[in-house]
DNA sequence: CTGTAAACACAAATCGTTTCGTGTTATCCA
DNA sequence: TGGATAACACGAAACGATTTGTGTTTACAG
């Protein structure tokens, strides 16, 4: 079970080591009839190109890293999963890291990744810390695309769930049903997709005339507890929200905990609504009304733009591309009594 | 910002790069001075041994793959997370692959990651198709863990959860509670997590004389619409079930999903308890009382034994290594009425 | 003082590719 | 038919590490 090397093609075909790599990769002409017999020594010895030493002579490879803060979270996973396919579709295979949202980490994976010559990066970027932008511009030397979270101003592509077309989905969604006072937990300031949601909140709000309350809006809520603790605060002013939104997993989980501790019911005392619907939303009671995140979508253009820039096929300056979510309507909000 | 190679570590402690790498790697006597001029001259120059040139060299790299079913599943991506933080503890990194339950893609992944040189990999094999034991066998020529499903009498050891305790653990606690008539959904036969489940259930029941009826067993449910269509059978027999209990979370979404849209309440019609520990219990109404699967233990415990297995260490018959789970009682289970 | 073993340093071979430079043969046009 | 040009094939040099074999120095026992 020996494998079998170049040497061993060019041996029975009777041809040099070049030409066989010539036909191989097509990387030089060669006459029909010995790539014919190339082609026939390669099936009969049962070769294929060992990637390592390619690898090694080429300085590149045909491996692309996966970086993710988390890949507990569904929506890594199913990046994870999807962009996996989208890149062995097409012959990369996928290395992989989770960081535990810790930019030092962070770094020292995408260091590990280049010293093994990966040709690209797909980082859904920790975003924390001093300067984090020119850190990570001068961390990363090859090709990257930034998924999930933005960096204004940066040399690298970024693909992410349209968060300002989102927040006005739902917040338009919400004021359709009558509601006025609307619970908003803001994430980690800085963080885009935390910001963009809670900006295009605001202005949607605006366009309808409708004054957001200030002590509706909490801020630096990305634990569980958090939210938890909120919640108690926000149902025990003295004119409570009718509906509370959610950024994330986080808070949705500890919302809802801390609703149920108190004793308070979905969506007959107040409505709540997620940013983030990646969670078994159904089969539950309530099932929460969410956005939906296409994040086959999201992958594919990812892998896309890697690719394209891997070729060298475009040099065009870093894109931004936004994929639009759609709202998908469940149980958990109800319209405010004494509205159409 | 050229990375710098052993030769110029060579050039700057003015010594051979033979010494460069016997005292790096200390396979071969240097004297302390020496040694301490090459450590300087690393320093000096930045240097990280190169390991795509290693890898060739040495014809087996520090890379580690993770191949399985469905990264899209919390276990699984628990898995990959805790595993990833358990390589690259000791210095390893990892490939990764996930591939829908289908054995020739997963028969694709291995050689591949051979390919690549991979020192080991762990596998949550999919043990279907013909002789998969035996392909399996030759398909892996590294050091391999399987873990999640086991294969009987494989050369391979294997990690998984108790799924005979487990049984034990769900089935008692639903007898305590006054259950008699206890639905059971096996998944796809063959399939051991599902196999040892259901033994272990059937083994508890009869241990405790309580008969089994074989109108409440139903069997091949693998996908969330055969719980759905499951259950509508279940509760509609003129005498159904008190208590459900769902092997994996695609049976509980389906059974939760199945139970609401007959307008069916749990706990207080039926009882739900869920061998699979993962999903977001909490927070939902009713929380669904589950076994709590120990997975940082399952992957400490493979990446212990592959890592052994790849230096050598042992050289042991291959042993099955099972991990116990623990009962977390929720919301969704009650007691039977007229029951102490 | 000598012989031998241990300790140490190094040049060169090796892993399996791709690619550069060179040489040979075929092809085409004037 | 001669000569330029293209097409084709090949040996040898990279890529960056480890390892083998050889030679030199030091240390110590006889």
């Amino acid at each position: 079970m020996k494998l079998s090397t170049i040497k061993d093609v060019a041996r029975i075909a009777k041809v040099s080591i070049t030409t066989v790599s010539a036909t191989i990769n097509g990387t030089a002409p060669v006459s029909k009839a010995l790539q014919e017999r190339v082609w026939e020594a390669v099936k009969t010895a049962g070769y294929h190109p060992d990637p390592v030493a390619r690898n090694l002579r080429m300085g590149t490879s045909k491996t692309i890293g996966l970086i993710v803060p988390d890949i507990a979270t569904p929506w890594a996973a199913h990046l994870a999963k999807a962009m996996q396919r989208a890149l062995s579709d097409i012959g990369y295979n996928m290395l992989f890291a989770s960081n535990d949202d810790d930019p030092e980490r962070e770094f020292r994976e995408i260091e590990l990744f280049s010293s093994h010559r990966v040709a690209g990066l797909i980082i859904a970027p920790t975003t924390h810390g001093e300067d984090y932008a020119g850190r990570l511009a001068d961390a990363v030397h090859t090709p990257a695309v930034l998924v999930d979270r933005v960096i204004e101003n940066s040399r690298f592509d970024s693909v992410t769930d349209d968060n300002h077309f989102g927040a006005q989905l739902i917040t338009r969604y919400l004021l359709k049903l009558g509601h006025r006072d609307i619970a908003f937990m803001v994430g980690r300031p800085g963080i885009s997709s935390s910001d963009e949601r809670y900006a295009g909140f605001l202005e949607t709000m605006a366009a309808a005339n409708v004054t957001v309350r200030d002590e509706l809006i909490h801020h630096r809520i990305h634990l569980r507890e958090h939210a938890f603790a909120s919640v108690q605060k926000l149902m025990t002013l003295p004119r409570p929200p009718t509906a509370i939104a959610c950024i994330n997993i986080a808070q949705l989980l500890g919302t809802m905990a801390g609703l149920q501790n108190m004793g308070l019911r979905v969506p007959d005392d107040v409505s709540v609504i997620s940013f983030d619907g990646f969670h078994p939303a159904e089969g539950w009671n309530p099932s929460i009304t969410a956005l939906t995140q296409d994040i086959t979508t999201v992958s594919t253009r990812a892998a896309e733009l890697l690719l394209a820039r891997i070729e060298g096929k475009v040099d065009t300056p870093p894109q931004i591309i936004r994929v639009a979510p759609s709202l998908t309507v469940r149980t958990s909000c109800r319209a405010v009594p004494g509205t159409a």
